[in-house]
RNA sequence: GCGGGGGUGCCCGAGCCAGGUCAAAGGGGUCAGGCUUAGGCCCUGAUGGCGUAGGCCUGCGUGGGUUCAAAUCCCACCCCCCGCACCA
């Protein structure tokens, strides 16, 4: 094992020590240039990351077998917050926290304890990743490599961000985040507790006028229930506050618990007045904005002074948690009376009576409102049929009883009364709110949500946010087209991508922390890490030459990018030698545009959609990427990996302990491109023997010294194989089909190496040829024991420079006719042994066809194949005197059943070849036959043999490509 | 809820887009045999049911349909996975 892994160090040397992979443009020559969605360092690279770019490196390493000048960069994305986290808790030297990210990590703990700011944390990380894939062997230009933190791609990054700027792509305003009120700071999914993603949704406000003066402001869901109520609930045992609140109508003064109070001053200004206790607000009365009608506060439990206003309006028709308080009420109350507080029926629902929140609690058995179980199950089967099926009734307009505003009772009578409920509670939304008695306020719907430090998240406002605007119509429509003429694999992915362009609206692009870029005419805001991360391929292309030439960050001046990227503005005035410009942008225009893209799946609804609407905003079409890889995850033991199951797999780990080779042909066979991959260690070590099995065997062609020179059938038949074998790989890899071309390079050609020495007594010194040619197809995928064995076999030069065997040179191989005497071989022996099952006997009699019959066989598969049918093929074989009259029915049928078992690839080659000598194979094979059957080939006869005797009436049976068989018993 | 992907033999997993090459590739497991001092390595064969002549029957989530012919096409239903953003 440590060989594998010491023959890769050394190659990686040499390769790295010789510039291998360093590619510049050569005029003339096709290029390819490909990459992959650069890390994010915090934490070493994984499996995961094994995956995503050995796809890209395997196709390089076959590209440039074929002849084109590849480019493969890497880079490394410092930009984004969760680094913050990591380095934070590093910082705090918990040496328990320090140990438990040292052994998910597999990392040295007092290395790691020393790191104490995001930076050093990222170039940790860096390091330790990028030495991990040049030992994997990625053919990777190092000399490109940069991080988004380096002052040159900041530069580029403004300049993008200028460009969207000027092209009115990018937008200002203001939207909620989950706030944590301790960091101060927005909180995603990441940053939670349990990592919650807090689900953020806009409440419905309505403004119930108290006759005290006072606004009494409920959330509610259902708007269009404000027809509905019966009476306000306030909980008696909390705090409510007084305070003036900041509407878009200016500043009111509202009624609501004092949590709401404080929760909603993170999202707007509140001034908190006074306290009062909810008791103090009982028995108060409010007016229905809408109806009218003059209702009374009414003491609840149920109310939770944490979700929306801690005011809440009651709707006992059709919300079973006020029905079901109100219940209470009254039996406790009032003596069970309910006159003036009776369900006032709004909704028509098939299936329900007049009040359905009534059904539903009755159906229940549900018996205070404090069964929170029971009652929300009863809430949410009302809210669904209601939305799904509900009308309002028709005379709800009855229900306005004096005018609060103007037009109330037309607008009810006009637009609300048997519409359905989602239309009414559009309508009644836009009415309150014009009216100036209607709001919103953001919710956390799944509250309560922690930050990692134990503080509750409430929902911010966040103001002069930057978007990008992905919502624009045009640029949609840019993008779909870009889409349409790329290629994607896998196909499949293209439905998700079209959804995904077509659903995107304003993406915040900016942050207040963490690593990044400065948006250039707003200090203080970084652009994020999506919004960095979309045209950063073309900065490869000019780095390395920017650093060679010494251009100070200073001198990449929007006209500096403008140029060399665009080719627009007037080289000379750039204040950078215009001979390095035009060289920068040459080399730009080379390689651009991106040939191939490759990341996860996972990738598909942000970063690969974002990066084709960028290209497409900043870039011509002629410079419109052209292919997206997105392969799915690594699965380790059947599990997704996750850093608290402590599964995860990094790579620096993963190829000093099974070695780079094994690593790669295991992750490139284990799965195709779009499927999941399991990767589990009895596969790694299936692999090693795998490959250890090849070297040995490749070593053992060598150091044999008695090779014949004959070139027979078994040698013909081997390299036709091979050919085939190598061809359907070669589209295999040109379609992305990893897994499939490595099948065929080390499973089906080891295969038949091992079948063709079994067939000969003497190997000859064509399988030498063969072999040398065999280690260049293998190199792309192992290249580090393909290298050693070529050296170890006394090649010169470097194989990782070698061209492949070409296309001509592999068709000029196969030998259709001697494929087809060897499936005719196997066909037999499969034939003999299906016959050995039902039949007892220990030796065989043969008898074949004429080669001259095939022509009979050739013409029937013709005849089918234009559409005939067994009576065209039957007349045909009457005709031409193979068959007479009563028999030929008979021979049609078995002729045809033996036509449609046969695959078309071989019927082409039938029809091709026009016969195969079955005789002298079957004698020359017999051996073969014997062993692989355990049945003695007692006599092979031509059917056409008038002496041969006729054992079982067997001999009129055969047919080309059907010998048949008479199994007996010797005595 | 909206959107995407998927349900195949004991298990994993191809094939379905371009219907007959499909009892259904390839692994794994299991069984039998070989190699071997021994085997955890490796090799060969078997692995839905039935069958003393190379064949028949049943079968690819469920139920219908189209067709000479369906794992593959159409319709309905059931079930599973994954995304829904400001986060890499």
């Amino acid at each position: 094992m440590s060989y594998l892994v010491n023959i890769a160090r050394k190659w990686s040397r040499v390769w790295e020590e010789r510039g291998v992979y360093e590619a510049n443009p050569r005029e003339g020559v096709p290029k390819y240039f490909l990459t992959a969605a650069f890390m994010y360092p915090n934490g070493p690279a994984h499996v995961g990351h094994a995956r995503t770019y050995l796809i890209p490196d395997v196709l390089a390493r076959f590209l440039r077998g074929l002849g084109y000048n590849v480019l493969f960069p890497m880079a490394f994305h410092y930009t984004g917050t969760p680094i913050l986290a990591l380095a934070e808790g590093l910082a705090t030297g918990d040496s328990q926290y320090v140990s438990s990210v040292a052994e998910v990590f597999q990392v040295d703990a007092a290395e790691l304890s020393k790191l104490k700011d995001p930076v050093s944390v990222a170039r940790f990380f860096h390091e330790i990743s990028k030495n991990a894939m040049r030992l994997y062997g990625l053919s990777i230009d190092w000399r490109r490599e940069f991080t988004t933190i380096d002052p040159e791609f900041k530069a580029f990054i403004r300049w993008q961000f200028k460009k969207l700027l000027d092209l009115g792509y990018l937008t200002r305003g203001s939207h909620p985040v989950g706030w944590c009120p301790r960091h101060n700071m927005p909180v995603g999914m990441h940053d939670t507790k349990g990592d919650v993603e807090p689900e953020i949704e806009e409440v419905y406000l309505i403004k119930f006028v108290g006759l005290d003066g006072l606004g009494y402001v409920v959330a509610t869901l259902r708007p269009e229930t404000v027809l509905g109520v019966t009476n306000i609930w306030v909980n008696p045992s909390i705090k409510y506050c007084v305070a003036r609140v900041e509407t878009s109508r200016g500043v009111d003064t509202w009624v609501l618990s004092c949590e709401a109070a404080k929760k909603l001053s993170f999202q707007r200004n509140v001034e908190v007045l006074r306290e009062v206790s909810g008791e103090d607000l009982i028995g108060r009365e409010v007016v229905n904005p809408v109806t009218g009608r003059v209702v009374r506060v009414i003491e609840a439990s149920f109310v939770d002074p944490r979700f929306g206003t801690g005011v809440v309006m009651s709707v006992p028709a059709h919300a079973p948690y006020d029905y079901v308080a109100l219940r209470d009420y009254v039996l406790s109350k009032r003596g069970g009376s309910w006159e003036g507080l009776e369900p006032i029926p709004l909704i028509k629902v098939e299936g329900y009576g007049d009040v359905p929140a009534r059904d539903v609690v009755e159906k229940l058995g549900i018996r205070s409102q404090d069964e929170h179980t029971l009652l929300d199950s009863a809430t949410k089967e009302v809210y669904r049929v209601e939305l799904e099926s509900g009308v309002m009734r028709s005379d709800v307009a009855s229900l306005v009883v004096k005018e609060v505003v103007e037009g109330a009772r037309s607008f009810v009578e006009g637009e609300i009364s048997g519409v359905p409920v989602k239309e009414a509670r559009e309508k009644i939304k836009n009415f309150l709110r014009s009216r100036g008695f209607g709001d919103s306020i953001y919710e956390i719907m799944n509250a309560p949500v922690y930050c990692r430090c134990g503080t509750e998240i409430v929902v911010k406002i966040v103001k002069d946010q930057w978007f990008i605007n992905y919502g624009n119509p045009e640029w949609k429509k840019l993008a779909l087209e870009a889409l349409s003429k790329m290629r994607l694999v896998p196909e499949e992915a293209r439905t998700q991508f079209v959804h995904t362009i077509n659903w995107l609206r304003e993406k915040a692009c900016t942050r207040s922390r963490g690593l990044g870029t400065e948006l250039p005419w707003a200090p203080g805001w970084i652009i994020e890490s999506l919004s960095d991360s979309t045209i950063y391929m073309a900065f490869y292309t000019v780095i390395h030459k920017i650093r060679e030439y010494k251009i100070p960050p200073e001198k990449l001046t929007y006209e500096f990018w403008d140029y060399v990227m665009l080719g627009l503005g007037d080289p000379s005035k750039v204040g950078v030698d215009q001979g390095i410009l035009e060289e920068l942008r040459k080399e730009f225009l080379y390689w651009y545009p991106l040939d191939s893209r490759h990341s996860g799946k996972d990738l598909i609804p942000n970063h690969l959609t974002f990066f084709i609407f960028n290209h497409v905003a900043i870039f011509p079409e002629s410079l419109w990427p052209k292919q997206i890889v997105a392969n799915g995850w690594v699965l380790v033991q059947g599990e997704k990996m996750a850093k608290s199951k402590g599964n995860i797999l990094p790579l620096h780990w993963l190829v000093s302990t099974y070695s780079p080779d094994v690593v790669r042909l295991a992750i490139a066979s284990g799965a195709e491109v779009e499927s999941d991959l399991n990767l589990d260690v009895d596969v790694l070590d299936s692999t090693r023997a795998k490959l250890k099995a090849i070297h040995d065997l490749v070593t053992s062609i060598f150091r044999e010294s008695d090779l014949s020179q004959v070139v027979d059938l078994p040698e013909r038949w081997l390299l036709s194989r091979f050919a085939r074998n190598v061809l359907s790989a070669y589209d295999d890899l040109s379609g992305v089909r990893v897994r499939a071309a490595c099948l065929k390079i080390f499973y089906n050609v080891h295969q038949d190496i091992l079948k063709y020495l079994e067939m000969v007594e003497k190997p000859s010194k064509v399988l030498r040829d063969l072999v040398i040619m065999w280690l260049k197809v293998m190199h792309p995928v192992t290249p580090f024991i393909t290298e050693e064995l070529w050296h170890e076999i006394g090649m010169s030069g470097l194989l990782a420079t070698e061209e492949l065997p070409s296309r001509d040179e592999l068709r000029k191989m196969i030998d259709e006719s001697v494929e087809l005497s060897y499936l005719f071989l196997e066909r037999f022996v499969d034939d003999l042994r299906n016959l050995t099952k039902v039949v007892r006997g220990n030796e065989a009699v043969v008898y074949v066809s004429p080669e001259a019959d095939y022509k009979h066989l050739v013409e029937s598969i013709r005849i089918l194949r234009e559409g005939g049918r067994m009576s065209d093929v039957i007349r045909y074989l009457v005709a031409s005197g193979f068959a007479d009259r009563k028999q030929a029915p008979k021979i049609a049928k078995t002729l045809i059943d033996l036509i449609m078992s046969l695959p078309p690839e071989l019927l082409e080659a039938i029809v091709k070849v026009g016969s195969v000598n079955e005789y002298e194979i079957l004698l020359r094979f017999r051996k073969f036959v014997e062993e692989e059957t355990g049945i003695k080939i007692k006599e092979v006869y031509r059917s056409s043999d008038e002496s041969a005797p006729d054992y079982g009436g067997k001999k009129r049976a055969a047919l080309p490509f059907r010998p048949s068989i008479m199994l007996m018993s010797s005595s």
